[in-house]
DNA sequence: GAGTATACTCACGAACCATTGAGTGATAGT
DNA sequence: ACTATCACTCAATGGTTCGTGAGTATACTC
């Protein structure tokens, strides 16, 4: 069945900086503590790559930082399926 | 329903590389010649995305090239959705 | 007020990627 | 034999990615 309708995108950690407004800096950051994940690595040079499930995560990060929720209580809203 | 059975993994040219057995360079002799193209790019960095697909085909490809195939009338295969 | 924690930010080296142009050896055509 | 084409292969440049460790400014805790 292997249907698809969303169209799939594909995005490096570059592209995630320029559509999220995080600099790659923080992006790294919160992916070094584990507030979001990567969808896949490329097994040749381990390049992370997400996708646009990581996009809207992130735009939600961003709202709750923007009222100043410190990370560790976005984490948790995040692990609980809340966020 | 944006369902999706089979993994949809995704390639960077090394990958490919590794997984095909051809060279970088061939790989990207074979890209700017049209012999086959990207499933996608990143805006940020210009890196050319693949996936199985892009694989199976590498593989028929390679196949008639050990024939000694001329690469012309390979693409005009592919072209016509022969291979 | 001093010390700690938070949330970044910076810097480094090694490996990778894109693009381009130029070089090469083998084969085909005249 | 000479030339051209084919199918790579090499080299150079410039930007990107990863992983790590270290630095910093602000906020919180005692």
């Amino acid at each position: 069945m292997t249907e698809d309708i969303n169209m799939n995108e594909i995005y490096l950690i570059g592209d995630l900086a320029r559509l999220s407004g995080f600099s790659i800096d923080t992006l790294n950051y919160y992916l070094r503590i584990g507030l979001f994940k990567p969808k896949g690595r490329s097994m040749h040079n381990g390049y992370r790559y997400f996708d646009n499930e990581t996009i809207e995560l992130l735009n939600k990060i961003k709202e709750q930082r923007a009222k100043h929720m410190p990370i560790r209580y976005i984490k948790r809203r995040i692990d609980d399926g809340i966020l």
